[in-house]
DNA sequence: CTGAAAGCGCTTACAG
DNA sequence: CTGAAAGCGCTTACAG
């Protein structure tokens, strides 16, 4: 069964195609009796027309690209249905797109800008550790990076962004900790093939310690990937390793978790034994038994600037712009005091 | 700066657009020569060819495409993963789209195999309650639905599906529960916008009652919305009215822990004075403390098969077919046997 | 091995 | 209010 396309249409309807394309795409001037016999065609054969064609030949469109890299991402979920509202809001559509591991993420925003011939660009995730000025020159339409790490190299007048101090709040983590008398704190972080946020909260985490004159440690690290499974080996590690420490810094919620089992089934007290906190406040942070103590990620403020910045831009060329969301810590009761 | 095409190309390079077209899509009757020359010139103006275009001329393409409905469910990110793997060493490549939800499901999938040029469409989770057969055929493609209730007026051989019993695995949840002489059984379930699962979870639960000849008392069943927060508040409206209960089945993880909180927070504890029992087996259970004990969903198993089915149909012929997997209970701590 | 030309299914001036 | 025609950027026979 072939499948009927315009022309087909305006046969059946004995009208031109035009007046086909113009009922499709509900433009006003068609009389109303031709538009509903139209209508009543379309329907009848099912018709449904041709978006590749249309994105070819049409020369704009309202759509703004939400690139998402990692679909594992607990927030991402939430984020886009936040853009999404926004930018509807003010008259634009959200077309979503999730780029492939190992897809360089600045070529699926080229490929994705031309296809759908986008208003803009906003990326959820990714890696742009080696874009250049160029590069986002070529795309043509105004860029936003949310949640990323932003090389320090670029222009920032060539796109926006809206992030954490990720370093910083890793340094307040760790600092809260010592803060409450540790002296002895392993860090669960991720390898190397994470080159962005892991880093950066690793380089957080080793400022505090300097900064309170606590002596870094070997031992003391552990490696995993954002998954339950791989903070759970990394902390079974820790405790063949390490078995003098006091607390725990994971850089995500899903790894401190993990980890938290692996002191369970050792018979360790979380917190009288050993402190945990983690990173994100993902939902499940709050009903974990302890609830885990862990930096707020504040994802809705940061999904609603993104949005407004990427508005702004295209109604009244606002220009770029760098948002930093400050952080907090959420205390719940997986970290406690050390006995003096 | 406008984008080049395939034209601006060929005149950059000195050759016919043919011959561009060639050397883009890897046709091996180009000379090495020209070949690089043309590569080269690509590479220079960072030449995108535009997808629209592709799709609108291509007759046909090697893509499977996966549709999803309800970015929240938290298997389908591993269920991606494994369908793309399977299906591209069968040399078929994965497509996915997120249907927006409030789209009609078939729809979608009608204008994804339009546009896309599509060998075959894969549904995950999304809502097929009226779906016809004519609306099947209309799609030209093999169609599998993965995950998600289907309609039983349908003729079977249209399409495939790989699902699990749910009325079957709800029952032996809430049989497992009364086999441990828990007779007060509170139902935490989704709301009338669920058509589907949650309709039929709780099916399974009706029946475990009446075949132990356990009364069904209204004031038992809650109704949240597969989030955390609506398992906690329901758990809170059941302990209000309901406050003989031994025992609650959870008809998704999510709302069990939910529920869990909400039990914490009144000094009940799990599994002594209240049993829990959740469904779905989702990463998180394991590691949740006390590990819940829920049903198991055969995640890999479901998209493995689902992707054998369709390069199957696609290779050889294969003739559409229907799985159910079984499902196991993964007995955990959270559930006690009653003292009598 | 290469190029000119037709055509995929639409939309949009343009003319009426 | 309506239709014929050009053209969006590609791919693919076809001819050489």
């Amino acid at each position: 069964m072939k499948n009927l396309n315009i022309k087909d249409i305006a046969k059946l309807a004995g009208v031109g195609v035009s007046t086909v394309s113009r009922v499709i795409n509900q433009h006003t001037d068609v009389k109303d009796e031709t538009r509903k016999h139209v209508q009543e065609i379309i329907e009848t054969y099912n018709y449904i027309p041709n978006n590749s064609a249309r994105n070819l030949k049409r020369n704009e469109s309202m759509d703004v690209g939400i690139l998402i890299k990692g679909m594992y991402n607990p927030f991402f979920a939430r984020m886009i249905q936040s853009i999404e509202k926004r930018l509807s809001s003010a008259g634009y559509s959200a077309i979503i797109h999730y780029n492939i591991e190992g897809n360089k993420d600045i070529d699926a925003a080229n490929e994705f800008i031309l296809e759908k011939k986008l208003k803009g660009v906003i990326c959820l995730g990714g890696d742009f550790d080696k874009l250049t000025d160029q590069e986002i020159q070529r795309l043509g339409v105004p860029f936003i990076l949310a949640s990323t790490e932003i090389p320090e190299n670029l222009n920032r007048s060539l796109f926006s962004s809206v992030i954490i101090d990720n370093e910083m709040a890793a340094y307040r983590a760790v600092k809260y900790l010592s803060d409450m008398g540790h002296n002895k704190i392993a860090l669960i972080t991720t390898g190397n093939e994470d080159k962005s946020i892991g880093t950066i909260r690793t380089q957080g985490y080793l400022r505090a310690l300097s900064e309170q004159n606590i002596e870094k440690k070997e031992n003391y690290f552990e490696v995993g990937a954002y998954t339950f499974e791989t903070g759970y080996e990394a902390m079974c590690r820790l405790l063949e390793k390490a078995n003098d420490i006091t607390a725990v810094f994971a850089i995500s919620d899903v790894m401190a978790i993990g980890a938290a089992k692996a002191m369970y089934e050792k018979g360790i007290k979380i917190p009288d034994d050993i402190s945990l906190i983690g990173f994100d406040d993902i939902d499940y942070a709050e009903f974990f038994n302890p609830p885990l103590t862990t930096v707020h990620q504040p994802v809705e403020e940061i999904a609603e600037s993104t949005a407004d910045i990427m508005i702004g831009i295209l109604d009244d060329n606002l220009k770029h712009q760098h948002i930093i969301f400050d952080t907090e810590i959420v205390i719940r009761n997986s970290c406690k005091q050390m006995n003096c």
